[in-house]
Order: structure tokens, then C-alpha cells, then sequence
RNA sequence: GGCCCCUUCGUCUAGUGGUUUAGGACGUCAGGUUCUCAUCCUGAAAAUCGCGGGUUCGAAUCCCGCAGGGGUCACCA
């Protein structure tokens, strides 16, 4: 049985790279009908941030990773918080001072730092067991209690990263319990893993280096490790590091706000490290779950690109039916909408689909459908066409143009009839007539097809807003 | 600085010794689709596979060295 968790500690927002960590553990346990689970690591209380757990719990939400136990949907090995299993992790400290493999901290944070400024001076790491005191008093709770390290060499194996060896160098005696009583993440994670039976671990490879400290933990604790899959990182779009919240990298719901779709936002960050060696650009989530595998994770890092998010998501948008893209818009109309019915809204949004990226673009470009613009005289001086022709030639096509498409019943077809014999009878090129009657009834540098457009807008109001062209050029003449 | 990881078109990548004159996609550019924007279609440019040695009849693919990038060396995760 395959359990994997998710781990985040409630520090902020999720953004893309977290959020693929977590899409990895999920596509494992759901191909392999295993569970995912949820964990909140909010050892460092100095760091959490107010509300941060329920954004996260969102941003998951929002993309369909659902959990099978986590903070607000106990399983049977909670609570899935780890400022609530204290106990816990000091029974199994206690475990390790009744062994020897733990031991009281005597040295302040002062006297550490020290150390460090020793180490690093002689340009060596810094090895907190280099000054590890010969006896110890017993641990109160009031110091921080260390890990009794036991350097050696590890031939380990990593899911992703392949084999891996290190010296005993790399081990040293990390802090198990902080002297705020709460245990650090090197230790909470291992026994939070080990007592709720998760057999994978995925993560970022910030956490590579320090893999075989906790080997060397789990040994003495008698624990089997699990095994262990390190991500190569998402790195920023300009720069070669990682991305990160400091460097502006987006936090997910945002782009939920700006009606980047699930399926988008799955298949881009699905594919950032992960491909399953076809030529294969979109996968459905359980397309996903049927191919995904560790094995074919990339080890290099990859950067975060959205054009091509934005093609992908454009391209689930012209994916779906009508239907399923007006369900989704819901949210993005602007305030004018709400006085027109859900069929004329259909329409409009029917020709829209083809050109949008993200629907956050309803609000701007539905625009022309919902209210009268005010005529833009630029769009006609500044056509390469029409600015060559007088107002009275002007007003003159648009006269003889209102007058065809009076007879039209605006049916796409029947307007682009009209439409053509008006063109052989005013003895004009297509783009003169055709531009300025788009212009005049759509007051927008760009528009849906002409025939489309006026079909949706109808007749009345196409004929409306020809007439208020032409006063327009009449009075500004 | 020590240790560990990484390195194929601008970007995401395929590629595990010969089917590779290195393939696909995004992006870019050009053309087509009676009007704009987009979609769609066609086509083009784009990686001497980080560099240097080896092994081999043959290497992006194996080995060694080097360089560059990243991570880590917290009472943060």
C-alpha cells in the first residue's frame, strides 16, 4: 500500500514549485490506489504566518489534489499538525537519551555561533560534533537536545537523483528538540512518517544534503526509511535560481483568480521535471495518473516558463464545449453582464473562446457586447486604409451599409450575403468596407470576426452604432 | 571553502553505443485563411549535445579531468 504526504509548513502562500511537489506525491499514491495525506509542519512558530494553513488547504483544493487525511479530515494516525503531537516526538526522544543517542545541549545560541565563525574562518564546514561536550547534564526541556550522530559513509539511493554516496563528513549532531520544547523538522518529519506509514517521500532537493543524517537517525531508531524521491527544482523564468517567493514567483490561487484552468495548471507543472518520453505535450489528470512514474522525473532543474502556460492553458479553453467554458467563467464577466441572459452571454462567449489565455480576459475584451462604446476617432486616423478617406466618403459607405444590413436578419450567413453584394456595389476593397464597419459598431482595435460580431450584437444595436459613427463624422467634419 | 547534485535549440524536453544529416512542443519569423485580434494550416530559422581528453569500427549516450550552475554546511523548513 502506497501512502505519500504533502508537508508544507504554514509559512506563506503555495506557489508553482511546492505546488508540483505535491502533485507528485499525489499522481503516486492515486495511480497506485494508496493514500495521500496532509501535514502541517508548523514547528517554527517565529516563521507561521496567520491563515497560511488555510491557503494552502485552498491552493490544493483548487487544483483537485484532495487528501485522504490531513488537519481537517482525521485518519486514523492524526493529528495531522505537528504542534499537536509534541508527546510524540518526546517519547521518542526519550528513547534515544535512554540510549545514549541523545544528549543535552550545554552551549548557548551565542557560543554555537562561535563555533561556526571558528569553522568558517578556517574555511572548513562547520561540524557541530567538533566541540561536542565530553559529559552532559540531563536534558530539562530548557536546552535543545541533540541527535549522538554516528559519522560513516552512505551508499544511498534516491528515487529521482539515482545513487548517491557521501563520507562520514556530511554527519554531524543536529538539534531533535529545539529548547522551545518544539522538535525541528530533521527530526518531527522522520517519526511523523514513520507512525503514519508513509512509504514515499517526495521533496525538494534543498533536503538532498541532508539525507544521510537522517539514515543515520533512522538507524538508531530502528526505523526502515522509506523511500526517498528528491525533485530537481523550478527555477525562476530569468535567473538560474530557484523559484521562490522572494523573487516574485506567483502564488497558485492567483492564477485560479486569473482563471487559469486546473487541467492547465496540472499538465504545465506536471510537465516541468517529468515527461512520460512520448511527444505528448497535454495530459488530463488521469492521463496523469496513469502515466506518471518517478523514474522518468528529470534530475536537472527547470525553468518556470509561462508563455507556455499560456498556451496550454488557451488550448484547454478551446478544448472544452461551450457549456463547460461558461460554467467556468462564471466568476470573470464584468458588472454589465448581469443585465443580459445566460443565452446572449453564451453567444458572446462563443466567439471569445478561441482567443483567450486566461479568463480574467472576459472582463476587457466581452466588453463591446455589453455596453456602447464611445467612438474612438484614432481607430480611424490611424488605420492605414481608412485614414486616406474623406468623412464624406466616409459617411457615405456607411450609409449605403446601413441600408443593405436593414434588409439582413442578421443570421451569420445572411449578413455575410449582404455583406458581399454590398461590397461588389460600392466598387471598394474588403478591408476599407469591411474595417470601418467593424470599427464603427465595435469601437475596439480588435474584434471577433465582423459577421460573428454583428450577429451577436444584432440588429438593432449594429444599426445604432452606425448611426453614431456617422454623427460623429458629420459634426467632427 | 568542504560535500552532494546538475549541464541537449531562447524555454520545456526526447534520446540509455549504430534506425540521428540530434526528434517534438512553447516561443520567434514568413506565408495562407475575402476586415482587426486570435484560432487553425503550411513553412523557416534555432542545440558542433558545457569544455578537454580517452574507450570503441562507431559516443549526446561509457570512463577520466576541467569549467559553469544549483543545493547544503541553522535551536528554518
Amino acid at each position: 500500500m502506497i501512502r505519500t504526504r504533502f508537508a508544507p509548513s504554514p509559512t506563506g502562500y503555495m506557489h508553482v514549485g511546492g505546488m508540483r511537489t505535491a502533485l507528485f506525491a499525489w499522481l503516486l499514491a492515486r495511480q497506485a490506489g494508496g493514500q495521500f495525506i496532509l501535514r502541517i509542519e508548523d514547528t517554527d512558530k517565529a516563521r507561521e504566518v496567520r491563515g497560511a494553513k488555510e491557503h494552502l488547504i485552498k491552493s490544493l483544493k483548487a487544483l483537485g489534489l484532495n487528501y485522504d487525511e490531513g488537519p481537517d479530515n482525521n485518519g486514523p494516525y492524526g493529528p495531522y499538525v505537528q504542534s499537536q503531537r509534541l508527546n510524540i516526538y518526546k517519547t521518542w526522544a526519550q528513547k534515544l537519551i535512554e540510549q545514549g543517542r541523545a544528549y543535552a545541549d550545554p552551549y548557548s545560541e551565542k557560543d554555537v555561533q562561535l563555533f561556526r565563525e571558528q569553522a568558517k574562518s578556517q574555511k572548513k564546514p562547520f561540524l557541530y560534533r567538533d566541540n561536542r561536550p565530553a559529559k552532559t547534564s540531563t536534558w530539562d526541556g530548557s536546552q535543545p537536545l541533540r541527535f549522538k550522530s554516528d559519522p560513516k559513509n552512505y551508499n544511498f539511493s534516491d528515487a529521482v537523483m539515482g545513487e548517491i554516496s557521501t563520507g562520514p563528513e556530511v554527519i554531524d549532531d543536529f538539534v531533535l528538540i529545539k529548547s522551545d520544547g518544539f522538535p525541528t523538522y530533521n527530526f518531527a518529519h522522520i517519526i511523523d512518517d514513520f507512525e503514519m506509514k508513509i512509504t514515499h517521500i517526495l521533496r525538494g532537493q534543498e533536503f538532498l544534503a541532508s539525507i544521510p543524517n537522517y539514515l543515520n537517525l533512522y538507524e538508531a531508531l530502528a526505523i526502515n526509511p522509506p523511500i526517498i524521491a528528491t525533485l530537481p527544482p523550478v527555477l525562476g523564468p530569468d535567473g538560474k535560481k530557484k523559484l521562490s517567493k522572494r523573487d516574485g514567483a506567483k502564488d497558485v490561487l492567483d492564477y485560479i483568480k486569473l482563471g487559469y484552468l486546473e487541467e492547465a495548471l496540472i499538465s504545465f507543472m506536471a510537465t516541468l521535471g517529468w515527461n512520460d518520453g512520448s511527444t505528448k505535450e497535454i495530459f488530463s489528470r488521469n492521463e496523469l495518473i496513469d502515466s506518471f512514474s518517478l523514474d522518468r522525473i528529470g534530475r536537472s532543474g527547470a525553468k518556470f516558463d509561462d508563455k507556455r502556460l499560456n498556451w496550454l492553458n488557451g488550448h484547454v479553453i478551446r478544448s472544452m464545449t461551450l457549456e463547460e467554458l461558461f460554467v467556468k467563467s462564471k466568476d470573470f464577466w464584468p458588472e454589465e453582464a448581469k443585465s443580459y441572459s445566460p443565452d446572449y452571454l453564451k453567444q458572446v462567449l462563443g466567439l471569445l473562446q478561441e482567443r483567450l489565455k486566461y479568463l480574467a480576459e472576459i472582463k476587457n475584451v466581452s466588453r463591446l457586447f455589453l455596453v456602447d462604446l464611445p467612438i474612438n476617432p484614432q481607430l480611424i486616423s490611424e488605420h492605414k486604409q481608412l485614414s486616406k478617406l474623406s468623412s464624406q466618403e466616409l459617411i457615405a459607405i456607411l450609409k449605403q451599409a446601413k441600408q443593405s444590413l436593414k434588409d439582413s436578419d442578421f443570421t451569420v450567413d445572411d449578413l455575410n450575403n449582404h455583406l458581399n453584394k454590398l461590397l461588389d456595389e460600392i466598387n471598394q476593397k474588403p478591408i476599407i468596407l469591411f474595417s470601418l464597419i467593424r470599427i464603427a459598431t465595435t469601437q475596439a482595435p480588435f474584434s471577433p470576426g465582423l459577421s460573428d460580431s454583428l450577429s451577436v450584437i444584432g440588429k438593432e444595436k449594429s444599426l445604432e452604432r452606425i448611426d453614431a459613427q456617422i454623427n460623429y463624422l458629420q459634426k467632427n467634419n
